[in-house]
DNA sequence: AATGAATGAGCTTTCATTCAT
DNA sequence: AATGAATGAAAGCTCATTCAT
């Protein structure tokens, strides 16, 4: 898992330091007009002009538009569930940590709205990618669970449905306050982020009390 | 809202009797390609053959294979909300019209899985039509649970962040037990939908009893 | 065989007397296209250009670039071997059936070089087409021979090795005196045509003398 | 004509040893290549890459793909070439000479009738080089014709319309029982050949007889 | 001598849309 | 009201060739 990466090129042949630089360029030439005209509106001329490079040169890194786009998925997933672990890590109790990993869930996309809207379309251009994401953010999620079952923190209830429920709440909210939400600071109000805290805390019968903690 | 609709051509005069059964062929044919193919896998040519009329004719009645897609979205969205809206209207309480509107639900979203996946696509074809779509869905929600709230069968709190919580809960659990569970019959299981209306129950602190099933 | 033909588009879908002249204009288009580059450096911009229609139009009309091309030669072989045909048909006897038929395929390639380049190329284009345009003149070669030696009039051999010899005769002479050849007019010289007549008469042992006739 | 060759880069600086093995590798790998997939379908990536060096590499020692597919056609011809004449030497009269030469021909095409259709290809790629391929196989014959007629062995006739004749018995029957018969072993028949060889002794008027076989 | 990244013109094909009939 | 031929822009992709290292 952390084991150095190596970059290939399309035909899996290893690249070298300047091919590296190009093939990055590609890679986020493409996070930006995926993410800003979509995967079908995006194409590969748009995607290298972004990148300052000739069309031909895509097809040395990547095979094609798919590709580029799975692995964009594949980095983008990585870096939600990054952050959603370093935040619930800090956690003292499971309320705690659910409370941090809800807020570090809606500052990424509050700070990347592009890349979620990214991983939303994954649904429709590789299903795979997505049911991948989701079941990653879903495991996580059950393991925490299921300890604070265990320590009689919550009720005791299938983890899996809980997890499911769990992210539905924080998918929905955050569509609509950050990214439909024009309003910058893009972020979840204060009292939303609070009542849609309170609410799952009663759902999951969270015994004792929690205080503090920065929203989104 | 339920005045007697009066169709029109693209140009906006009114239809014959003759026509008006033309466009319905179009839409009924929009909807089984559309659903098959997603929104840009699909083609005029493929619309207009399946209703087997030829090309010219689709631009009598729609404007852009964008307009007929979002005259669909909000017929889905009519359609889903009338499905919604005539179980809940069954429950005794509200504990039970929750339940009885999340049952429908997901009948719907099991019984017309590819239709369902039309509207979670309108994201990025037509982001305006999802809007409405949750925005419409929410409304219904809203009142449900403001008049909940007076009643003293909930707990007091912001009505549209419960409702969007909520919607989120079903759109997940739809997705993950309906969408991608293969199994048939498609249908979210008995338990897991027991489980995930407990969930909801203690998150809206309801009080008094609930009866009946016919989950979904 | 001489039923009437009816023309359909690239779907299968009949044609209107303009469409069936635009696919007419494609086809000659792409003659001239073919013969004047040959298969490869053909394309469909250079024949629909040649056409004085848009690209998309061809798809209306062909299915690909291969498509045009297997039409064209099934449509070429039919020309050459009508015209062998109808020329060995006034022969006397089997010496004068084969002079005249010879003498027939000359004038054809001379008259239509490039066209013949196209037949040619099928070898390399699709194997299939060249295999049956070579196929096609034997029976008929090997038909007449059967009847001459039945007849007595040439020696009894196996005609199907004789109506390749015979075609590999008419080939190379054609190529080496009408294609490569640039002097006009193109034909075969008299000389050269006796002579090689001479040496098939030898090798079919014809018997009567022959005499007179047109040579290419 | 036995000079020793000395070979050069592509720009006509000569080469070392390395250097000529490289280029060696790349000559094989061409005709490999284009063997397996003719001249268009072949690309000098494939070709570099069955030679195992960089694409850069390939433009050190030619100057095109034209310029290699061309060096490959002359090699090639000579190979059939030498073959044809090596076995026709053996021949004690032109009979014999003339039986061998055909037996040799024949035994080349079976035996790379991929190489066979490479030549034949150049008639597209390169007019000239297929001018010259039959050009010096006619010189060979008709030297061996113009031989027989002075010690009166066969007709007295034009050497050059004979040489003709039969490089196109050669070619068609080659074309039919070698490179269509797929039956392995890949050879003319043994009766084919006869049969064959009756009609062109008989053409020639070939006076003593004829011995020995060893057909294709 | 060798590499391999980069180029850009060109290819085949699709498709939403228009328009004469 | 309906047809279907025609359009042309744009798509994804390939490839011979060049060049800095």
């Amino acid at each position: 898992m952390t084991a150095v990466e190596t970059f290939t090129s399309a035909r899996g042949t290893p690249l070298s330091k300047r091919g590296e630089r190009t093939r990055r360029r590609l890679l986020d030439a493409a996070e930006k007009v995926f993410s800003e005209l979509g995967y079908y509106e995006a194409s590969i001329v748009k995607i290298t002009e972004a990148a300052a490079v000739s069309q031909g040169t895509f097809y040395i890194y990547f095979e094609s538009k798919q590709q580029i786009f799975d692995e964009l998925v594949a980095d983008l997933n990585r870096r939600v569930r990054h952050a959603m672990h370093e935040a619930s890590a800090q956690g003292a109790s499971r309320a705690e940590s659910e409370r941090l990993g809800f807020a570090a869930f809606f500052r990424f996309t509050a700070e990347h709205p592009a890349l979620y809207r990214i991983i939303r379309q994954a649904e429709f251009v590789s299903p795979a990618a997505l049911h991948d994401h989701y079941a990653k953010i879903a495991e996580g999620y059950i393991a925490g669970l299921r300890q604070a079952m265990a320590a009689g923190d919550i009720v005791t209830a299938d983890p899996e449905v809980l997890a499911w429920a769990l992210m539905g709440v924080g998918e929905l909210i955050g569509m609509r306050w950050i990214l439909w939400d024009g309003a910058e600071p893009r972020q979840v109000p204060e009292e939303v982020f609070e009542e849609m805290y309170a609410f799952i805390t009663r759902g999951l019968g969270t015994s004792g009390g929690i205080r503090d903690s920065s929203s989104g």
